[in-house]
DNA sequence: CCGCATCCTTTAGGATACTG
DNA sequence: CAGTATCCTAAAGGATGCGG
């Protein structure tokens, strides 16, 4: 099913494995992300009251980062007070999905703990 | 570390994700090491050899981490010159296929990276 | 309200040397 | 051979305060 020579950038194929993905998503509050804007468009506000603990330097460094990547789009809007909304992008959606498979993995093995 | 414990319960479910995984699998030498266990069983020296750029004290806390969890286990023999065999578990087996699953998902949809 | 500037602590990981 | 024992650096993350 599948061979040696499966191993990214051990001389093996160029396939790229989980912590070698151009996203992040082992950092702590990467996946918070996801999951608060699986449901639509939130301002920053919104985000740090779904994610408990989170300090307005580091969510603000996620999100710069997720902008980046292209996982997250920002959208500032001239107002006052200042109004600023993020929403996952086509490919953010795509890494939430990994995200899910992961969780459907966890659910079939890891009933027992 | 873990912040505040197991928070996982962002949209209500207790499902453990990616980076709350009771597995390594996003440090630098986790996935390595399951590579390169994937044929069967390795001994210290022969791991080193498959894993260029590890040094022996942070492979041997990630031997002594993935056993801690039970993806890997070890085996020494009173011989001398000392020999120690390492192999994956049922268990890191699975580990590794969630990895699998990982590339599986990364060639589909970073094809055009 | 959004988020940058500072400063600080913790930790992963590396370099090197040394033992049973 | 199969590891410890030390020491060190970089970087992630946190606390707090200010500014547009």
């Amino acid at each position: 099913m599948r061979g040696s020579g499966y191993r990214n950038d051990i001389g093996g194929e160029q396939v790229k494995c989980a912590h070698d993905l151009p996203y992040q998503i082992g950092d702590k509050w990467t996946a918070h992300v996801l999951r608060a804007l699986q449901d639509g468009r939130r301002r920053f506000t919104g985000l740090r009251a779904e994610m408990p603990g989170v300090t307005p330097k580091v969510l603000a460094e996620t999100l710069r980062a997720m902008e980046r990547e292209g996982t997250v789009s920002r959208e500032a809007f001239a107002e006052n007070p200042p109004r600023v909304e993020y929403e996952l992008t086509e490919q953010g959606r795509r890494v939430l999905g990994l995200l899910d498979l992961c969780c459907d993995w966890a659910r079939e093995n890891l009933v027992e703990t």
